[in-house]
DNA sequence: CTGAAAGCGCTTACAG
DNA sequence: CTGAAAGCGCTTACAG
């Protein structure tokens, strides 16, 4: 390349970097761009980056790649990355919340640094060796691990839902929980056991847990269903369990919401593909991967970021309705 | 790490790249693994992918996160890659199946090849300029840009649907066509098309084109359902639309299957998390991921690998229905 | 303003 | 069997 230009590597190098004002003559600038444009030269990204030691690449970790919210998070992060000249390569762990196993030879970029949504903490203990920054979302705050947190406000979340439940009458209201081991579903689970018990009347009449699958939803709320008296709402961790709910109220002939409040949570795709569309909570997905992304590049650069943490709103819509008498 | 081990770098590297049967002791070999345990020593990717000039890695291009279909996708991938060593990067295209911005500057890894999944062919003359290989998924099998190309079999996927409502007696099918500019969906149409043009008595009564959203489906239904006389069966392009057909309907008093079957087509996780379960076919994802890989790995190890078609299914379910009279 | 040179950490002939 | 050396393609002091 330098040799097409008929100019020295170093000049090539700043200002195709942008580093060539006060360095480099206008018009050998020029002749260096028009030999690049001709040539399609791309510069070699592992040669830079041994040279610089730094790969300007994060490495997000999500448990799966199904659903809009990870799909969200990646968008804004990849958007806040692409702003710093960062890459961003995504890494769906195998075995979903669960152990990573090691991401550094799956996705062998190399690697500046480590975003991490929605895992269980023990599953990140691979990723601690690599002796990377790592930004953790939606989990523990207090991780000892994490160099930053960014979390949507579950807990709140889960109140609203409560509130609007209370707000149309329902007292006794069972909970669909996720059986999943990650500081968001504890999270979702104690903040529902705390709304409801903080209000005189209310009942939580019964929790069973589920795998995050339609077909599981479904049969642990059959056995939700099967109580007497049977609950007026049932919360869930999760619009695919609601889905769950809404398939088994409909086979044992109740209608929603008529005889029976159904709520999700996420606000995914699913949610207004179901009729009716569920209430559930909308969080906002690609602020969390572009605060994650921020947070990432504050850590590269020396800073200690605070846990941040953004608001979510409440979608009412026409699976939740007043309670029966 | 040379030093630590009071040998050579090259001893190192021969050891650590399994290459060292014959070139060194087995005292040394295992002094070396011993000390790059306790150093917890990872070689560096950049330096290793200068000096072989390749960096074992194979980028994947999907539309979409949303959806099980690519998520299955790369999992076949990651596999098949993880036997051969090889890493996979996920380049989710920000403007869908549209034009590929520049994933070398997104995901910048530095990378061997490109698989490229359900993408519009235009989509991918950015990727060209890389001169890397390119594989095709669920693609035009002719296109002159792409090594090899591996695709579920859509055509018979679409035959087998077609099949299926004929044998249900129906007779006066409307299709609901995904508005996306791919192979993959003008196949589907394509197939519908002929297959109910061979059928004496069979009549595809209309087309609707909509985007692929719950939402849109639900629009593009209504005018369907509109006609007059009802169509008995509304063939769709996607689960998703498929979805919107089934609230359309039910907005409209029309009970699925009774008065209106209703197929989608890739078998997402919505296809039962709906009520009645979606009709559809199921595509080999995971197979399809591998495959994809397998070719890839073939292409760099100089080979010409053939198009590969991968069967698929008609998963039938309780949305379709003997047609009414 | 310009170019020659060092060096990032590997792998792979090559010489001992 | 072992080690010293070259070189992958960059970036960044450094000398002219």
């Amino acid at each position: 390349m330098a040799r097409a230009a008929g100019v020295s590597q170093a000049s090539v190098s700043l200002v195709l970097g942008g580093k060539w004002r006060g360095r480099v003559s206008a018009r050998t600038a020029e002749t260096v761009r028009e030999a690049a444009q001709q040539l399609g030269y791309r510069p070699n990204l592992a040669a830079r980056s041994l040279r610089t030691g730094s790969a300007r690449t994060a490495m997000l970790v999500v448990p799966a790649l199904t659903g809009d919210f990870f799909a969200q998070v990646h968008a804004g992060a990849a958007r806040v990355a692409g702003e710093h000249d960062f890459g961003v390569v995504l890494y769906p762990s195998p075995e979903g919340i669960g152990r990573a196993p090691d991401p550094f030879d799956s996705a062998r970029a190399a690697l500046d640094g480590v975003i991490a949504s929605s895992m269980a903490a023990e599953a990140l203990s691979s990723l601690q060796d690599g002796g990377l920054p790592l930004v953790m979302l939606d989990s523990e705050p207090s991780d000892p691990m994490a160099s930053a947190v960014v979390n949507p406000d579950i807990a709140d979340g889960m109140r609203r839902v409560a509130a609007h439940l209370l707000d149309l009458g329902h007292r006794r209201v069972a909970h669909l929980a996720a059986d999943v081991p990650s500081w968001t579903f504890r999270l979702r689970a104690r903040a529902l056991h705390e709304a409801l018990g903080n209000f005189p009347g209310a009942e939580l009449v019964a929790t069973r847990g589920a795998a995050l699958s339609v077909q599981d939803g479904q049969r642990a709320a059959d056995e939700l269903l099967a109580l007497r008296p049977v609950p007026t709402a049932v919360v869930c961790d999760d619009d695919v369990l609601a889905a769950g709910v809404c398939k088994a109220a409909r086979r044992a002939g109740l209608s929603v919401p008529g005889d029976l409040s159904v709520t999700g949570f996420d606000d995914l795709p699913l949610a207004t593909a179901l009729e009716p569309e569920l209430t559930t909570v909308r969080l906002p997905a690609q602020e969390v991967g572009a605060a994650g992304m921020r947070a990432l590049l504050a850590v590269l650069d020396g800073q200690r970021p605070a846990t941040t943490t953004l608001p979510v709103a409440l979608a009412p819509r026409a699976s939740t309705g007043p309670a029966p008498h």
